[in-house]
DNA sequence: ATCTTATATGCATTGTTGCGCAGATACGCA
DNA sequence: TGCGTATCTGCGCAACAATGCATATAAGAT
């Protein structure tokens, strides 16, 4: 029963939810990709998904610097259920709509980086409160 | 996408879990009855029925000095699929089929009064999944 | 009124979680 | 080797959540 609880905790953090939705949608996507759809800092993404490998839910694959996370297959009934659930009644939200835009301009090649001079880069949020975050609250 | 974290979180921990998937089997059951149930004492049950109330995910009918708690209607599709889950995918669940088993022996006065009280006693297992109680086997 | 049963809640304690920062590790390249 | 980028992790901190106990409330019975 623990095992079952941990699949829901996993899932009950909004950050921890919107990756899972957005892995469920793709078939691999790489920590920074992520970062920048999520708005988030790398360190954090990289933390969310450390926990959600411990719990067996995503696995990683290592190419050269990046590593690119993808959904596990499910490995029990309810596992399938939930994933199916993710994809079929989140990939409408608003927030992952946000997501998968920002996602889908997002970049962490080497060319892609060339094309942004250093002092164009996206401004960090005010340290007190992240302006993504706060727009991004939905009903 | 807080609100929907919020019903994995509801779901994470096993107390919950459990309360969870045994009021989706069952049209109603009172407190002490859940109590018995999972076997967890009755103040610990009264507040993660409240959490869970707090929620949406339960509501609550009175009658004399019993409180009778059931699943509240599906308010998303999101809610809808995972209530869809509990049911389909944990009932043959060993702990759940111990807690059913409890529960059908269940009864509100625990001790002197040995007779079924007034008010009608539970219900059986949903019509929809008939071997719930039935296939009971401790593995 | 009092007593009993059922349920809820205030409080203190303890354990858990998420965060930000800084620094560490891993890899590719020259 | 040393440098740069991408990713991960140790640490401290603040916020939160779960628990047990005692007590409070609610309703019915006496």
């Amino acid at each position: 029963m623990q095992n079952e609880a941990t699949i829901f905790k996993v899932l009950s953090d909004p950050t921890r939810l919107r990756l899972a939705v957005l892995l469920s949608l793709h078939t691999e996507i790489c920590v920074c990709e992520l970062a920048q759809a999520i708005s988030v800092p790398d360190f954090k993404i990289s933390r969310h998904l450390s926990i959600m490998r411990a719990a067996g839910l995503v696995e990683a694959r290592r190419e050269g610097t990046w590593m690119f996370y993808r959904l596990s297959a499910a490995r029990t009934p309810l596992e399938e259920r939930l994933l199916e659930c993710l994809r079929e009644c989140m990939a409408g939200h608003p927030t992952v709509q946000s997501d998968l835009k920002r996602l889908s301009i997002a970049t962490c090649e080497q060319r892609g980086k060339k094309e942004i001079p250093p002092h164009e880069k996206p401004e960090e949020p005010t340290p007190g409160l992240p302006a993504a975050e706060a727009a991004m609250q939905t009903p």
